[in-house]
DNA sequence: ATTATATTAAACAGCT
DNA sequence: GAGCTGTTTAATATAA
């Protein structure tokens, strides 16, 4: 449908690659860049097209009320919704494939978010600029100092205006964060890393990548030299590399504008969406993060074809066709299944940043229950103890849809705090504050995740059944491996709380016994270990192991969360619901 | 059909 | 007494 005969990268490569540029092939070059960009636009009015052509969809479906044909434009809009995605992942892996034949970019499946975070934010020209300067600098101090006549100054086309004027040599192994520039540091890595060599973004199934190249090497060793002598570090080189920098370039910048589409179009579609309980409007999507983060592997046509919920937020579906279970939520906790399951969706808050915007934004409610969503703002909370009103606070802070109707949820709040043995009172000098007993929590996961408690005795006793749960859990990891509402970075401190939390769930789940050795609550002081002054009690489950339960005495307070008072008394519109 | 869980509403008690 | 906090019960809905 849409396949504008562009000069792809390869192809300008390839054009490249015949022989050194000259000013003149350097101006077709551009010329043919400049055409990219062109059909680029168009592609970009293509999608303008299609969103308008949704947006009029909707309106005739709201007049049109419950007519029959209703749900053909919403097969239409799905359709419009899957090529959007498509798109972006085609754009994803058109970017991806770029920056590995540029050697920006290393993927190794060993670390998995590391090379693709860049990817999902974009990889800003600045860093571009970066690393470009990384490879004029050295470049030219080598020219210097062998040819002196000036080579081409591809700076002065787009990305940098600064003329590497230093001749200092700036080759900085750190300076690379997102992959590794192998223009000019082959050597170091050849012997003695030879399972590296299977790694490199530049060499693959015997055959170089550098782009439009594809020369066979039947090793390593051979690989190298051919790279060596091949694409040294001269004008050539650089251009490819600068041409490949735009390329590069222009993808994120489309990549971004698709997202931000995107992102509009869900935005306004659920807003509608909330409006009439009766209709579900059956989405296809899939994440921004999906693809950005399996957009390798993953293969654009596995898309689901279920429709999701009526109320249910825009949860991107995840296509990883297995291994994503309902579990995904967990660092949530259960979602509610109420809503979630009953078209037999896997929901999965793949992109939980993106939906934390979204919640925060949209007056959508969220697929969590009362518990997880409790549960979850403690969690976060740094001293893992909120109290009520500090909870209310997160609530209204973090889900627009709670900043009304306070009556109602807070109400609903306060009844899961009292009712669920998860939570546990703990009295404090300041009042009461709420803490999470994770052990309890995870104890009704287990009917979360198969629906069948005995499944968990069989995973307990024999450890080949552990496969699909591991499975589960590594699929939430991999889908959440930022708890809700923190943004991603690996760094995060949160995650070590995650994995603990999950590393609970596994002994929680499998051995019902408190075992000392996952210790939930880092940072805790022996200190802590004081008795509370009043602690629910649990008249049903007289086994229960109390040991791991944090029983802060100490008013720490968090001043955290002393400036959550944004929403808090809201005029509250008892009337809209 | 039964059971478990979640949600919502509401009554009530204790406290500030 | 009002409002907040916390507990409890009941009705209802949903999913397993």
């Amino acid at each position: 449908m849409m396949t504008p005969q562009v000069i792809t990268p390869q192809q300008m490569q390839q054009i490249l690659q015949q022989q050194v540029l000259t000013p003149q092939q350097l101006q077709v070059l551009l010329q043919q860049q400049q055409a990219l960009m062109l059909q680029q636009q168009q592609l970009q009015e293509f999608y303008k097209k299609q969103q308008e052509q949704l947006q009029l969809q909707l309106l005739q479906q709201q007049h049109a009320g419950k007519q029959p044909k209703e749900q053909q434009q919403v097969a239409t809009q799905q359709l419009a919704f899957q090529q959007q995605l498509l798109q972006m992942q085609q754009l994803q892996q058109q970017h991806l494939l770029s920056l590995q034949r540029q050697g920006l970019l290393t993927i190794q499946p060993g670390q998995p978010t590391l090379p693709l975070q860049p990817l999902a934010q974009g990889m800003i020209p600045t860093e571009l600029q970066q690393l470009w300067k990384e490879v004029t600098s050295s470049h030219t101090a080598e020219e210097a100092a062998s040819n002196n006549h000036s080579s081409l100054d591809l700076s002065t086309t787009c990305v940098s205006s600064s003329a590497p004027s230093k001749t200092s040599l700036i080759i900085n192994p750190h300076a690379s964060t997102n992959g590794q520039l192998s223009v000019h540091t082959p050597k170091r890595e050849s012997l003695s890393h030879e399972e590296h060599s299977h790694s490199h973004p530049l060499y693959g199934h015997g055959v170089c990548k550098w782009p439009g190249c594809e020369a066979v090497c039947e090793d390593f060793q051979s690989f190298l030299k051919h790279l060596n002598s091949e694409h040294a570090l001269d004008d050539r080189s650089t251009a490819q590399c600068r041409v490949q920098m735009q390329v590069v370039q222009q993808l994120e910048l489309q990549l971004a504008k698709d997202k931000e589409r995107l992102q509009a179009m869900m935005t306004h579609l659920h807003v509608k969406s909330t409006e009439p309980k009766a209709t579900p409007q059956p989405l296809n999507l899939v994440s921004s993060v999906t693809l950005s983060k399996t957009a390798s592997e993953a293969s654009p046509q596995s898309l689901p074809h279920t429709p999701t919920t009526p109320t249910a937020p825009i949860t991107p579906v995840t296509q990883g066709p297995s291994v994503i279970t309902t579990t995904s939520m967990h660092n949530v906790g259960p979602i509610r299944r109420r809503y979630s399951d009953k078209y037999n969706v896997p929901i999965s808050s793949a992109d939980i940043a993106q939906n934390q915007e979204f919640y925060k934004n949209a007056e959508v409610r969220p697929p969590f229950t009362y518990a997880s969503l409790i549960r979850q703002a403690i969690l976060e909370s740094p001293e893992k103890q909120l109290t009520l009103n500090e909870i209310y606070n997160w609530f209204t802070r973090m889900f627009a849809y709670f900043r009304r109707n306070a009556a109602t949820w807070k109400n609903a709040v306060r009844h899961n705090l009292s009712l669920h043995k998860c939570f546990v009172r703990v009295e404090n000098v300041k009042g009461a504050v709420w803490t999470v007993d994770e052990l309890e929590f995870q104890k009704r996961r287990p009917q979360k995740i198969s629906g069948n408690p005995s499944l968990i005795k069989n995973i307990q006793t024999s450890h080949t059944y552990c496969t699909p749960l591991n499975a589960a859990l590594q699929a939430s990891m991999a889908e959440n491996s930022i708890p809700l509402y923190t943004t991603a970075s690996m760094g995060n401190p949160t995650l070590g709380n995650l994995a603990s939390a999950m590393r609970e769930e596994l002994n929680g789940a499998m051995e019902h016994t408190n075992s000392n050795g996952s210790d939930s609550s880092p940072g805790r002081s022996p200190m802590q270990a004081m008795h509370p002054v009043h602690v629910k009690e649990e008249p049903l489950d007289p086994d229960e192991n109390e040991g791991p339960l944090s029983l802060v005495t100490t008013a720490n307070h968090s001043p955290d969360f002393d400036h959550d008072r944004d929403y808090e008394d809201e005029p509250v519109n008892e009337d809209i619901e």
